[in-house]
DNA sequence: CAATTGGTATGCGTAGTTGCATGAATTGGA
DNA sequence: TCCAATTCATGCAACTACGCATACCAATTG
């Protein structure tokens, strides 16, 4: 194969077969999911790449050049075999069955592994994902899950682990709480306010402690271990909580409170066992989980 | 055509059917003239987003997986295309045959365009290249070039201009005579020193005065209209002189000297005539030209 | 059994690509 | 003939993907 005639770029290619089929660029954008620039940008690269004018610009509509033509001629076919290759990938996922389990904290498995388990549903249909929401960290250990959604590094040689990224949390309240008892300044201002936890009081009012927040676990009026649960409870105005800001995209009836002052960030590992890790069904779950998980959702 | 399923990147594609070839990453990297870490998360991103695990990594080599093999296919069938279409498109540039004329500033005929002429000849052996070595600017009004380079906005409605970048240029100074003279420490102590001319005394002049040099025409000890002669001049010792950075690159013999108080930036404009821009053959030399130019050398 | 070689994974800074917003140009209809 | 609608071009900000440097790992060699 003479891979130096194969380095331009691919997707300019493509590019190319759908102006030509679809006669306009906004056109080949919208079907390719792009926009009109990008697609306007790709054909001139190609241009410039291969040395060839490919399109004449001829007021509003586009016509193919001669060399266009040709060349055209070589991207459809190239079109057609991306197609096939589309689908035997497509039928190969299908063909994917058999159980998975997930290991999550309630609140991931709550707000974030829901859409991405429609999309793995999607891709993989015949696979039986089971979605075990705990906040104990054992699971993993005494195998009764595959794949383990974590906040905390995880120890052990025979895990495969790997870091998605960092996440924040801030403390939030309630806008209708906020605008009953008014907005605090400052930190201090937080002291003896109604607060609620997510599991242990006394964790609560030590991660409180850090930031300068004096309270007994008295002030913790409200207090559940299940996280959407206490996060509900904040949501509807019973004291401050904290929550991932990732959770709070699109919510108008929360607010942050002192975010630049009070900011928690922590890690998401996500981990396996080494061996399960070259199982096809497995390694695609969790390929898919880091994907979607390790972009800002 | 479904548009949907071929919104895959084509790029992972050809990682996918290189590093099936070749055996590694690292082979296939060097092949398409890429990194090994770039081809290892194209394909981990090919994976990801087709739901498919294509390739088992067991300790130094790789194998394909079932999955793989099948999804290879396809893709093999896409790089037989794309590489028909390359073949088409180089064939297609070599029948471009006829005269072009680039008229540039006699600094950029000498230093940079040479290497992209030497590519143009290789993918269009047949053009006949005139080079118009010439300072002034009316060349192209006149039709005694087609394509011109020029620092200076064009104006008039006929002509088609795109501005490919903003060039910077400094004081240079050879190596040798800044050891025998002392290396100016601020712009005050290049008073009274020897300058070498790029044409009009005057105009240098005036230059020099902008960046607080004061000079007289007298210091101006050796002058040329030809800037190549009046930079090998200063090479050689004769005096200051400005010069692009773009055009020292690799060389040892020659200091910028103050290039933080003393810099010039200056407009690099490519123009043709609106009408010359529609021809085959002016436009792939205008696009070769653009592409090659706006990047820096 | 240590050293070396050929290879893959990962963190980080940068350059190139993308999308958005806006301007310019052309066409078809009122 | 003018207006509205559609489409392409361009400037700019943000993000993604790239390359570099390095750590890591397995297999071969002495």
């Amino acid at each position: 194969m003479n891979w130096t005639k194969l380095t331009f770029d691919w997707n300019q290619a493509r590019a190319l077969v759908a102006v030509a089929d679809l006669g306009s660029l906004s056109a080949a954008a919208k079907a390719l999911g792009l926009t009109q620039p990008t697609i306007g940008r790709q054909i001139s690269a190609l241009e410039a790449d291969l040395g060839v004018v490919l399109v004449e610009r001829s007021g509003r509509s586009l016509t193919l050049t001669v060399s266009g033509r040709e060349v055209l001629e070589a991207a459809r076919a190239m079109a057609e075999a991306g197609l096939r290759l589309s689908l035997v990938a497509s039928g190969q996922a299908q063909a994917l069955a058999g159980p998975v389990s997930i290991s999550a904290s309630d609140m991931f498995a709550h707000y974030a592994l829901p859409p991405v388990l429609r999309h793995l549903q999607a891709i993989a249909p015949a696979l039986e994902i089971d979605v075990i929401a705990s906040n104990e960290i054992s699971d993993l250990k005494r195998r009764e899950a595959d794949i383990a959604i974590r906040h905390v590094r995880p120890t052990g040689s025979e895990l495969y682990a790997r870091l998605l990224r960092e996440a924040t949390a801030h403390l939030y309240a309630a806008r209708s709480y906020l605008d009953q008892i008014g907005r605090p300044g400052s930190v201090a201002e937080l002291t003896g306010k109604n607060f609620v936890g997510f599991g242990k009081r006394a964790e609560m009012v030590q991660y409180l402690e850090m930031y300068g927040i004096s309270t007994t676990e008295s002030d913790i009026r409200f207090n559940s271990a299940n996280g959407a649960v206490a996060w509900e409870a904040v949501r509807k105005g019973l004291g401050f909580g904290f929550m991932a800001v990732d959770f709070t995209r699109g919510l108008t009836d929360v607010e942050p409170v002192l975010p630049n002052e009070i900011s928690v960030k922590f890690p998401i590992w996500l981990v396996t066992h080494r061996e399960l890790h070259t199982s096809p069904r497995i390694r695609l779950v969790f390929d898919v989980l880091a994907k979607a998980l390790e972009a800002q959702p």
